[in-house]
DNA sequence: CGACATATTGAGATCCATCAACCAATGTGG
DNA sequence: CCACATTGGTTGATGGATCTCAATATGTCG
């Protein structure tokens, strides 16, 4: 069974009213293009719930900006090591498109899991499914090269190809965009 | 705070019978040098806690191996896909040095976890660990070049470096051997 | 249509891998 | 105790993948 099958079939097995416990603590949300999600050295206090739209999450580098995520619909988007530790972001996550999420505040998530145990649980398969997709971009650096990387992205992720500009991509894959388009152009 | 004092702090605040449960669990266990802890393709139904020595993970990759993770005492050693879902693991662990672990079965842990929901939400904390772990490593390989990285673990791991075949060092960090010599003799 | 973002293409430079030879330290069997 | 193998590390020469810089093209939206 798959990390995403676990969570599903984890979900599924909750009673009714523990489900509704969870959206009880989230609003939904509308964000425009180009509005941020998260900013740099902000603390975040929210994970948000891709209902509709794409965004991404990226890095300042030195005067140039490293896209370590990009989001579409039914992913959990978070910055991770801000979230989990309530400390200051590296990152940004910035809507490409409109965007509609369901947004839930870190206290009051924190809340849930003390009141009952099975949210600990959930958060515990969301976490392993964060850490398993980690391992995987990881070893995908270690044993792909750009082209390769670019095809894998192409099998998994068509669509996304479709709506997000090439440079993101680009450096999403650890690439040059010059090479992404050369490599494309075959 | 760090992701590890979570860790030490979330440990000490359990009642003293609790962390016994874990201990009652587990047994010490030695290996010679050179012995897996984990093999290819089989089932990973153990976690480690290392004691003493030194091992390392590693990728058989086309008839050439990729070390993903050296571990020193007090590491906790998993292949963590393999463990997670319960499937067959695509990593090898093998001791570098003679080891000394404390070793855990999958089956008592879940166990464990379901009769004290306390161990869920430690899982959850070395989960999270383990996640902002890669989550480092990925940044590395996108931020930093071959002689960023070798700077970098000098600092961090600088015993490492001193009982490590110089080989498995540069596989860990991405680079050929040639070049972390080359890198080293500056 | 003009302006601004996005994409392509070319030429040169750079980092690093590969292949091959060699060296040093350690261990082993006769 | 020595000849030899093994393991781990270094060094040199070469080539390839990819980056950078720059110019040009293509699109898209007011």
């Amino acid at each position: 069974m798959s990390a995403l099958d676990r969570i599903e079939t984890y979900l599924r097995s909750l009673p009714a009213d523990l489900r509704q416990e969870l959206d009880r603590i989230s609003v939904i949300r509308s964000f425009k293009k180009g509005d941020f999600l998260v900013r740099e050295a902000e603390y975040s206090r929210f994970s948000y719930f891709m209902l509709s739209g794409i965004a991404r999450k990226y890095l300042n580098q030195e005067a140039r900006e490293i896209t370590t995520a990009i989001y579409l619909p039914d992913d959990l988007v978070l910055s991770f090591g801000s979230y989990t530790l309530q400390s200051p972001s590296k990152e940004c996550i910035q809507a490409l498109t409109d965007v509609v999420a369901q947004v839930t505040h870190y206290d009051a998530f924190e809340k849930l899991k003390k009141a009952y145990p099975e949210f600990t649980t959930l958060d515990l398969l969301l976490t392993e499914y964060h850490a398993l997709w980690l391992e995987e971009r990881l070893m995908d650096l270690y044993t792909l090269d750009a082209s390769g990387r670019y095809e894998k992205l192409l099998k998994k992720e068509p669509k996304l190809l479709l709506h997000v500009p090439l440079g993101y991509i680009a450096s999403y894959l650890g690439i040059s965009q010059e090479t992404l388009s050369r490599i494309r152009s075959r």
